[in-house]
DNA sequence: GCCCCGGTTGAACGAGTGTTTAATCTGGTG
DNA sequence: CACCAGATTAAACACTCGTTCAACCGGGGC
């Protein structure tokens, strides 16, 4: 426990210890969820839970600090690595590198919680799926939609719903090792049908679409507001 | 608060109570989450915190309680509706109709926090869905998967999974109305692009799919254990 | 050498939680 | 009527949580 007591006098001042706390606290919510206490995570960085609350003002500010560090990493990370239009391989290459494991689970684990990070970073993958997807279909490989925008969001909530479910029900309490294996595991399973389906639909002949089309054609004009949560 | 004090004289006898508390319950559970204090659903259904585990024992003694009753009660409506091969249908519909929908919702928010209840009922929705995709072949309005055990936990999955994210972001706390509304909404908007998708897939050709198949062939069978949490 | 200041601690506080317990009320039974 | 069993309540208990507070320590500036 007093191991840690004399860290203040390492090389990088008095921010060694506020980055120990940010990346305890991110590893200790990513495995045990968000009700973790925080003497449990002030116990992980070998400080006082008093500290934490000195240095980020609450546990919400020290969530808002997290929130921010991972939003943060992985969107420098997006520059580095291409996205398919369903923005799961972005995660899943991240997950495989091990320092980056924690803050991927701390993502769905938010993603499972709900909140502020989880819904901007789902509208920026929705964003940026609609340029691959346009960019897919200006290139010729993809066909194109009659609603890019909602194919767009189908694509991205089943491919991150998806992700977060299976997080919830068989990755959730995994140590970032054992969670990176799972992850691999999980794509993998994902792949051949993903593909069959991306390649060669599902239906045999068309007269669901063509009816649907007929029956139910572009949105009808007289709908109410309330479209903000869309 | 005390005008409920008298309900245990009505017909019914006992069962009034615990059913109140049960329904209360639910439906507390449902819109605030399973940290809501046993002190809410008390005061919601008429009664003391006290009288909750008198009659189911603990908290999660009620918990259990309303598992068992939403899933009985899903049970019971499954030979009514018919399902498609995503499972997601019949709970819109169950949705739609007032009295069940505080059921969905608590089911989602059960899928949400993980546990036994959505791990069953997930793998139910396999199970029937990998029958009515056997069918659905067998007729021949659906093609063959390669392997259709994981097509359909793929399309399962994504179903799902994309239905608990948008309540997570969209739907966790709107009152059973308003729940059913935004759900209805939320079915409309992926009719398009799941039809285009089941028709015409995505992909324009089929090379990414054959060279998946020249380079990963059937699955590899020196493969490690761990297969339990597929 | 003193002094001050930020980092840090340990203990305490107050508000919540689930659960227990003793007492009260009530309706049916001999 | 007396009595009992179950439903029900209000209060108390034990615990955890986030947060606050006073004190302490250790260096850098005057």
């Amino acid at each position: 426990m007093t191991s840690a007591g004399v860290a203040s006098v390492g090389r990088g001042g008095e921010f060694a210890t506020v980055g120990r706390i940010r990346d305890a606290a991110i590893t200790r919510f990513a495995r045990d969820g968000f009700r973790v206490g925080l003497r449990t995570i002030a116990a992980d960085a070998g400080v006082t839970a008093g500290l934490i609350v000195h240095h980020f003002g609450s546990k919400d500010g020290l969530r808002r600090a997290c929130d921010e560090h991972v939003l943060a990493v992985v969107r420098g990370e997006k520059a580095k690595a291409l996205t398919d239009g369903t923005g799961t391989t972005l995660l899943a290459q991240l997950a495989q590198v091990e320092r980056y494991a924690p803050m991927v689970q701390y993502l769905l684990r938010s993603m499972q919680a709900g909140g502020e990070l989880a819904a901007t970073l789902v509208e920026h993958m929705i964003s940026d799926a609609e340029a691959y997807l346009a960019a897919g279909e200006a290139a010729g490989v993809l066909r194109p939609s009659r609603d890019r925008a909602a194919r767009t969001r189908y694509l991205a909530y089943q491919a991150t719903g998806s992700m977060v479910l299976w997080f919830t029900l068989h990755g959730a309490d995994a140590t970032p090792e054992e969670f990176a294996a799972l992850f691999r595991r999980y794509i993998d399973d994902l792949a051949l049908p993903a593909l069959e389906l991306f390649t060669e639909g599902l239906l045999v002949d068309r007269s669901m679409l063509d009816e649907y089309l007929m029956y139910v054609p572009d949105p009808p004009p007289g709908d109410d507001a309330a479209d903000a949560a869309r």
